[in-house]
DNA sequence: TTAAACTGCGCAATCGTTGCCGAAGATTAC
DNA sequence: GTAATCTTCGGCAACGATTGCGCAGTTTAA
């Protein structure tokens, strides 16, 4: 720690009282202008700084707010945090990450040592692996503020910021039947998830539009969310061979995608697939097998988040009315027709 | 803010003074058995949790470290994280970061709100535009212990932990040549990091032991780092074509390793240049145009980085010797030789 | 038997800051 | 000229946890 100078050491040299320094410092009308600038200049002078955990102590808040997130090492996620910080700081907060790792017992751990450090409210994006959701709704019933972003959560009644996942499925699917693909199967991360669930309703919405069978034996679930590779290669396998057969694969998560294609990049000789995925490595237009993308504004979402949650934190009267934003995604297509006599370009 | 519960409380529903309960708490000898059970068991009973922000401004530190990075969404830096996180955590410190962006200013003001915050100690990775260093050395004076990481340091007194950056810039160098390449030129930060200045001296050193001529026309910086591309196309294109006409590069910066990699991609024919490049990204082994590449071991950087730290902050006695933990890097090569009599697995 | 030591616990101060109340003195109002 | 109001400030207490000191009561030692 590390506060030479207090409030009480301006004061003894100053001969006032410390409530003077602290309204002083403050700009409080009930101070004279004469001592204001005393106080101010030397305050000034001796680099005075207020102590944040003195302030929090006396205040009941702590100016920071805590973020949880799968892993600070995905691009999604990295992005996200970077608008989140960027709003933060603006209005003065303090940014606390902490990961889940996917995991539920990491994430209720995290969320109790941020809650342990009197954040003032929460930025969350779910586990993977979390279904369990009560250490959540006691903290929101307690009136502890919370936003979920991303992977958001039902049943709570707080803002909620996310892309419009099933438009977004929904649109790529459909562009791959446009291209001329059938056989298209879908790869999530674990099914209770917003983002899982949401991205498989745009599948089969499109596939329903475009008079295509729904074949539940196209639709898989990676338990381990991309991190364990072999469970993707099986996968991936079974689903290129018989009798799945398929011609193309929607895949709904941002490490999935990467892992897809390093999977993929793997076989002998290349399957004829064409993938498109929910990413937003920075580098994925770069990736060699190709991979058509879905790009989520993840900036952005960090920034509207966190306005969310200052918005809460600031306002006077409690809040009733709470709205879900949903922001585009934007699908980037590297692939190519099926048919060659479609046109390439829709 | 969040604690309904306090000593307090629990001493008025036990009928005991607040002293005995924190002295319960915290096992004291001077706490009879029949008491400290007392106490233990109602405190579990009504979830009692204590006010680390009280106890931060008794005991003057906050059982926080605050890490200053140039960027969260760079994978070196995120696996980094990573790395200090499970230490951190294993010894019960929360970890607060910011980022840089590789601005000055940022650096600067980062690291007072760190300080402000009252961080126990700082986790530092240099911004690259740093070449003023009073704001840090002023700290170090002042008795804050830092720890620097990654991007080090010259002229502080303390732990640093980094990349053997001058040894794995020599083999990657000293791989091109024997690889049969001759006309290699170096891409780097800028050159007042210390991670530009090592691997620099690597290659040069390379060069000399191969007897090469070391040409300045072939050493490149980038002010941008990586975030202008057209910088670095720029920088490309010239050394592609006479007179530099270059056959290989050796890039000395993760950003600047993948956005070459975008540049060259856009270039029409490829040009037939070999590029090994400092990388964490974990999707390097997938860009096309290929690129070999050096991996740091950023996981333990960050463990190793947090560890000294947090030696610092237990040891009793104020340390007077550190010393500078260098880490192997891991050289992948990708690339193709030269001259085709020369055997391409040395 | 008496002094010394020990046991178990409470009081009060402390960390730095702020809210509330009240006390002067100055100013205004009637 | 007196009362009411305003201005400007100090004192006290509190936020929650910790800790030195001291005070009883009990045990031990001589």
């Amino acid at each position: 720690m590390f506060h030479a100078v207090t409030i009480k050491d301006i004061a003894k040299a100053l001969s006032i009282s410390p409530s003077t320094v602290s309204r002083a410092l403050r700009d409080s009308h009930e101070i004279s202008a004469g001592t204001k600038t005393l106080v101010l200049e030397y305050a000034k002078k001796i680099n005075y700084r207020s102590n944040p955990i003195a302030q929090s102590l006396k205040n009941q808040k702590s100016n920071s707010i805590g973020v949880l997130v799968a892993d600070v090492a995905n691009s999604f996620f990295s992005q996200a945090i970077n608008g989140i910080e960027s709003v933060a700081y603006e209005n003065g907060y303090h940014v606390i990450i902490t990961q889940s790792h996917d995991d539920y017992e990491r994430e209720v751990v995290n969320i109790e040592h941020l809650v342990d450090r009197c954040v003032d409210g929460l930025l969350i994006s779910m586990s993977a692996h979390t279904t369990d959701y009560s250490h959540l709704t006691q903290l929101h019933e307690r009136g502890l503020p919370i936003v979920f972003f991303d992977r958001i959560m039902p049943g709570i009644e707080t803002y909620q910021v996310t892309t419009d996942n099933v438009n977004s499925a929904y649109e790529a699917a459909s562009l791959l039947i446009k291209k001329g693909y059938s056989q298209i199967a879908f790869l999530g991360n674990a099914p209770q998830l917003s983002i899982t669930s949401d991205r498989l309703q745009g599948y089969t919405d499109a596939l329903k539009d475009h008079s295509l069978r729904y074949d539940e034996r196209l639709v898989r679930f990676c338990d381990q969310g991309g991190r364990n590779s072999q469970e993707i290669k099986n996968i991936l396998s079974e689903l290129l061979s018989e009798p799945a057969n398929i011609d193309a694969v929607l895949i709904a998560s941002d490490q999935i995608s990467t892992a897809a294609v390093r999977v993929l990049s793997t076989f002998d000789p290349l399957p004829s697939v064409t993938v498109i995925g929910f990413s937003n490595s920075t580098v994925i237009d770069l990736l060699s097998p190709r991979i058509s993308y879905i790009q989520q504004n993840a900036f952005k979402m960090g920034q509207i988040a966190a306005q969310k949650l200052i918005t809460i934190l600031q306002s006077t009267y409690p809040i009733r009315e709470f709205d879900t934003t949903l922001l585009r995604g934007k699908l980037h297509w590297r692939g190519k027709s099926k048919n060659k006599l479609i046109a390439d370009h829709m």
